[in-house]
DNA sequence: GATCCCTGGGGAAACGCTTTCCAAGATCCG
DNA sequence: CGGATCTTGGAAAGCGTTTCCCCAGGGATC
């Protein structure tokens, strides 16, 4: 038998440094050289300081993929969020990535554009490359897509509430603590005539901070009209169409708030196109407290969901799914808090007695 | 000998689909299930119809790492960005995966934060994953690293000029254009007084964006003193510290042209604070044209670069120098323009005559 | 001095899933 | 009926690591 057959490689370019590489240089074997990589006790110091000199003068980097070729894991996370471009999520993203790097895993991102379909697609890709755990940062996923995963035991983790299956890891944002704060500081200021602007209602997280609105008015005994409810999807441009909308009411509100920053930004804008003052003339209030927020004309008041939080529980709870005597295996759900950050987009409302004093003693906000 | 020794697999939890399941579901070889997948002609369609209904029944996704043993490919890319939080880059990113991800290929993402230990750290772990090629979208990293790289025939693409070493491909950014365009926007509001805020100057694309700058207002016979030459660091704090740094002086500009958006939207907050008008009193004029721009109050006159221009000249620089066929395997230069797009943050200077004809007329801006 | 035990290092298999080579069977046509 | 062509299946190759198992050598004990 043609024993010397041999297929030419089908390598592109000069090949990387292998182990076998550091191997030969070091005078060693290839698993002594493993053996001082993994830092196992037993290799002979000065066997081990040989090893360590090739690797530096040959620049050797172990290969991740064969070593998930072995230990069956990719040490790969996936990371899927509404909408990349929305700056709450890249801060969400580089908290993710530290923490994921340091744990010595690899991230891939996703943005789903709030496409259900896009969400799916982006599981199969991340799939395919083998992750060992997803946390969707999202809704609107396929029950059936799910199920087949959790069958699996596939770690997945979610933001609020996951499909009604076991085993599936759930953040918790307490969105009610940060909303019953924001409602109680405009009402405490006087305000009685609140607008909402909701995301996009298919998102289970817009649901959730919309009611956590109305029970928080509930509960101090104000009423919201229907027309003060406006339904907007997260970015700018709905917030500012949302206000629009607010501004063409024949009775305004006095405050309005938003289901996160983005739409807050919409709406100082809308406002700035029609000369309404924020916030002599009406109070602003967002969610989130994006970097941004506080850069904004005037610096926003906004209800606080830090991102460092949730990126550390996501991650947390991926490794509490995939690594199997993680101290927090059994561990299902994750608190998120939330809290109010006043700013200067919130005031007494216009006409009011503190107003006019105000105004009178000549006061600058 | 112990034939039947046999190690138990180091599996976590059950297996994915794999082609095997699709054979043996499809009653077919494995050998056929492989050429059904990847469309070679020579099967039976009544055989390949078969298969393609087994993977649908069992959601058969090719895994992709198997693939990459195979082919000597991972079909993976890296980008890096001096920034994942600066809203520019996750325009970018979205772009560049879109692209990517339309060609098969996946995305690691990395943010430099600007410190150069972090690319290198960044290069090394997308080398451990494997990665095809890597896009560097920011500056300041170690040439030698860069040179072993070069050495292995490894695809890089950098933005603005990379190391001076062959087969290395570069996105050159035209700043010329845009920057002329905006300097002669405001020479012909009447202008002369113009200031500069630059990015952090270690990198390579500020100090392009700069020397841009002083090319143009020396084209048109203006001087720029050293003190309206301030050092920002394209984040919005650094922005308005620039700009506090110029109000503190007893001769304000007229106007100012900052290197990114984010610095432009710290220099609105500085002045927003210090009670200054956009733009009656002071012109402002940024650099990328972020989404965000637009929403600015004012909303920012500012110099686009396009991020899909800079995504899709990465992508394709980068399969030129993966794909061994690339029609364009040996270009090594692509070219990205920019243009000035004026909004409502540049005016006449104040006290000009246009400008106070323009307000007795009692024109709005 | 010999045997036993223990330690540390090297050779080689295993890991996983796909692609692809090669040979064999089937079919078709002359 | 035989040869050529086409299709299919079995099996190997492909990657670079980790890890199993065995052997060699040194020290200790009798």
């Amino acid at each position: 038998m043609s024993g010397s057959r041999k297929k030419p490689s089908n390598r592109l370019r000069p090949a990387a440094v292998s182990i076998r590489d550091v191997a030969r240089r070091a005078g060693v074997s290839i698993a002594t050289v493993s053996r001082s990589v993994n830092r196992i006790p037993t290799v002979d110091s000065e066997l081990s300081r040989r090893v360590w000199r090739a690797i530096d003068e040959l620049g050797y980097l172990p290969n991740t993929q064969a070593r998930a070729l072995v230990s069956g894991r990719s040490r790969m996370l996936g990371l899927i969020v509404s909408e990349i471009t929305n700056p709450f999520f890249p801060e969400l993203v580089q908290e993710f990535e530290n923490l994921a790097v340091a744990q010595g895993y690899e991230v891939l991102i996703g943005s789903t554009n709030y496409e259900p379909a896009r969400t799916e697609s982006l599981i199969r890709r991340m799939l395919q490359r083998n992750v060992d755990g997803v946390a969707v940062m999202t809704f609107g996923i396929e029950e059936e897509l799910v199920r087949k995963l959790v069958e699996r035991e596939f770690p997945l983790v979610f933001v609020d509430a996951g499909p009604d299956l076991p085993n599936i890891r759930v953040l918790k944002v307490n969105y009610g603590e940060g909303i019953r704060q924001a409602v109680q500081h405009l009402a405490a200021l006087g305000h009685r005539s609140i607008a909402f602007i909701t995301g996009p209602l298919r998102l289970r997280s817009a649901v959730a901070r919309r009611d956590a609105f109305l029970r928080s008015m509930a509960e101090l005994g104000l009423t919201v009209p229907a027309r003060h409810m406006v339904e907007g999807d997260h970015t700018m441009e709905g917030g500012m169409g949302a206000m629009e909308h607010l501004i063409a009411l024949r009775e305004l509100p006095t405050a309005v708030l938003c289901s996160n920053d983005m739409t807050a930004i919409g709406v100082l804008h809308a406002l700035y196109k029609t000369t309404h003052n924020v916030p002599q003339e009406i109070s602003v209030v967002g969610f989130d407290d994006i970097h941004l927020a506080q850069f904004m004309l005037p610096p926003l008041t906004t209800v606080q969901m830090s991102c460092n939080d949730l990126a550390a529980a996501a991650v947390e709870a991926l490794r509490a799914g995939i690594e199997r005597d993680h101290p927090n295996a059994a561990k299902t759900e994750w608190q998120i808090p939330t809290r109010l950050v006043v700013r200067q987009s919130t005031a007494f409302p216009r006409g009011t007695l503190p107003a006019l004093v105000e105004r009178a003693a000549g006061t600058r906000r």
